[in-house]
DNA sequence: CGCGCAGTTGAAGTTATTCAACTCGTGTGG
DNA sequence: CCACACGAGTTGAATAACTTCAACTGCGCG
């Protein structure tokens, strides 16, 4: 089924979180030097490729992650099999919070591109952020907004017409983007989002790129109409 | 539209929360008798009747709540004016987690039956939580078990036929419960769950019932055949 | 009494699914 | 280097599922 990669295979060297690119907007975002210092388990990265899974639901959650570059999916199974991707996290995005309340992960990880990602014991957020009101502070804002994701993809992704969802799936992706060009899925992928078939998401992107509301610049790369896909998905 | 009552009109009473019957499930459960000294400002108790609105989308919030009795269904509304509830909270549950963040709240909370709520500022928390470990964790709880409850919305609520989406409502309703009875939601409410129309909930609904997998005990209260209905949720 | 609302049901119309066939690009092995 | 297999995407045709609109029921309440 999946090809299943160990995260062994995937590793690629130590991070140094005090000169981290990403520094600024990441759930240490708001520690200080001092707090640095009391990290003593390293802090590992890890390079995915397309279809490697980060982690499987049920593992035991014993590290949390975050996003540098990327995209993964973060799916659930229904009994009968079915899938459903219920969000999707991008970089600086944090994967794992139910590791923290030493809870099993709650959905398969599965890299949709090369993917990197930081791994910190989930233990580590448990004991500094007990104490370190910024970083409690950073914790309750990502919970809340992985929340919010949830809601929207409720009530924006799995109501109305295939037709609305699709055209509010690619708005999605360019939301605050300089551009207004976006890679797509796979249609299975996007199906899975918006909780269509693989055939319907096909015949709404073949119609879409007929009525010209999408028009493929380079191999995979889609301009987007975005004033009549809003007038689409609002309807 | 909605007859809009305030909550000046469903007031009723102060809350003492010391000897609070709810005192073990609560949020407020890890606090110590010398935490609660610094709670100065009241905590008010709420009676709301089926329909009346606890809060708005887009009101500040300033206020949490605690759902003492009954339930409120948590809307989302779309851009053509469409409506979809993303949960709904049940006795013991907290409302308005965003207001800790200083957030407006993000969906109107409406009362479906008659519910009683404790009101207390999301200051309040705020600042307990920042130095009080206990109401950290319990916090971070809460934000998990709202994002657990979306994802399942999500996966279990609005993936596949109607039939099976109406089966795991129904199963949903009498999970840890006692008996396997449970009063049902009107149509027009459970198809905005579920995301299909009143009418196709009510023909299904229906159905059940001609197959007895659904038996009206006494009004408004069904007994559900749990194996059968599991069946056919899971297809 | 009669109005209004929630629920039900019917019939027609629309939309999405299903299953199958076919294309196209990629990569592998002969 | 070519042949071929494979997977992803597309498309068609038939079917099934859901929606729409409209009519009708039953019940509670002014």
């Amino acid at each position: 089924m999946t090809k299943s990669v160990t995260l062994r295979d995937a590793w690629s060297g130590e991070a140094n979180c005090l000169n981290c690119s990403l520094r600024t907007s990441v759930l240490f975002a708001g520690l200080q030097e001092r707090d640095f210092e009391r990290i003593h388990d390293p802090i590992d990265q890890f390079t995915l490729k397309p279809g490697n899974n980060l982690y499987h639901a049920g593992d035991r959650g014993d590290y949390m992650f975050t996003v540098r570059t990327g995209v993964l999916k973060l799916v659930q199974y229904l009994p009968d099999g079915g899938q459903r991707i219920v969000r999707i996290a991008r970089p600086t995005d944090v994967l794992g919070l139910e590791a923290i309340l030493d809870d099993a992960y709650h959905h398969d990880a599965v890299a949709l591109q090369q993917t990197e990602v930081c791994r910190f014991p989930a233990r580590l957020v448990r004991d500094l952020g007990a104490e370190t009101p910024e970083l409690h502070r950073e914790l309750m804002s990502r919970w809340q907004r992985a929340l919010n994701e949830a809601d929207a993809w409720l009530t924006e992704l799995s109501t109305g017409s295939a037709r609305q969802r699709v055209a509010r799936l690619l708005l999605r992706l360019v939301r605050d983007r300089e551009t207004s060009e976006c890679h797509l899925f796979s249609r299975e992928d996007m199906g899975a989002m918006l909780g269509v078939t693989t055939e319907t998401t096909s015949r709404t992107i073949a119609e879409f790129k007929r009525q010209s509301l999408l028009v493929e610049t380079s191999p995979n790369l889609f301009l987007l109409d975005i004033p009549n896909l809003r007038r689409i998905a609002e309807d």
